[in-house]
DNA sequence: GGTTCCATGTAACGTGTTACATGATTTT
DNA sequence: AAAATCATGTAACACGTTACATGGAACC
């Protein structure tokens, strides 16, 4: 039930699903992914809901769009959800679940290559969200101790995002060197 | 379509849906959870699709039991899914967007004490997998650098998790930190 | 004239959760 | 006698993804 709370909070201004689904991917993106096709009916259903209500508008270019605006009762369900506690759901990692099962392979070759472009996907990530950190720092010069309310916890959002990845690359190398280890263990006792 | 590779993966012994479970819930647990009432049906749907055969077998205790075996074909299919790659899914963090919205509160004590409960609960996750990395330790003295084949990765993913939770740890108490500087700050602007 | 961006939606499908239903055996 | 554990399933619902459908305006 979280995407409903995701919108609630994306609405502190006006905004279209198109302009929500935009800026969900320059800041949340790396940690909650939505799709229009999720969002569209989604806006509908809580405007049903009075959480939400919505007024057409004409665009700069491009069709009409439809602008929603949070209500009061969006507004107290916002901090509801907020005031509930951490929501600590499960979470699923399939490229860990691989890991675990990785000695099926029956290959050490081939489960250093995966841990190798593991290695890598997580790299990739990291430098991503550090390059959004540098671009948030070029255009805001209090970035990161002074910035405005509506920026303290998106930034702290950033941070652990990177602590994550970074852990994650840290953890890739220390499997690839254990495998490594392990791999010339083996070849030696079998005399190679 | 990862429950079923999980599956199969576990699938090295024959065994029920109900010995699945257990066995999911002493080792992929923490990032991986599965209900019996969704194994049963994906059990039931690998066996149509020729990856498992299964017979009926007495139990010591209880009713009869619906032993599964993985077939040729499911190897097959497991160590294909492996040599995929990794599955980069992406992953949603329910108390992460919290926290990105944290400023809706309004209120920095309320925010102080969300991520204080976090806090508390991600050590505990973390202190669940040094217990599991204990009692492991106790049960087979060639923990952690001479396990056998079919320890070894699930051992890393095990370390993971720990390295992983401690980030957490780590991070909310940066927040908390930061979040008491902000609010003492804010109290001084207004002449407390 | 083709591509990209703006903009909104529907439909089918796959995955996951919760609740319901049943009943034997073992432990307290 | 009650509670926990063993054991297997179904049904309804919630959530998310992919594919499909449509069409205007701006840019190259």
């Amino acid at each position: 039930m979280s995407l409903k709370h995701i919108l609630l909070g994306m609405l502190n201004e006006p905004a279209s699903g198109y302009d929500i689904k935009k800026c969900l991917n320059n800041s949340l993106q790396h940690f909650w992914a939505a799709n229009l096709s999720q969002i569209y009916p989604q806006l509908g259903n809580m405007e049903a809901e009075g959480l939400l209500r919505s007024r057409m508008s004409d665009s700069d270019r491009g069709p009409q769009r439809r602008l929603y605006r949070r209500t009061a009762k969006g507004t107290r369900e916002l901090k509801n959800w907020l005031a509930e506690g951490p929501h600590m759901s499960e979470e699923r990692r399939h490229f860990l679940a691989q890991v675990f099962f990785l000695d099926a392979l029956g290959d050490g070759e081939q489960a250093r290559a995966f841990m190798q472009s593991l290695r890598e996907q997580m790299s990739g990530k990291l430098e991503a969200l550090q390059a959004a950190e540098e671009a948030w720092r070029d255009r805001d010069s209090r970035y990161p101790d002074n910035l405005p309310d509506d920026g303290f916890y998106p930034q702290l959002t950033l941070a652990l995002g990177q602590k994550i990845f970074a852990t994650y690359v840290e953890w890739c190398d220390e499997c690839l060197e254990r495998i490594q280890a392990r791999e010339s263990g083996s070849r030696e006792r079998q005399g190679a």
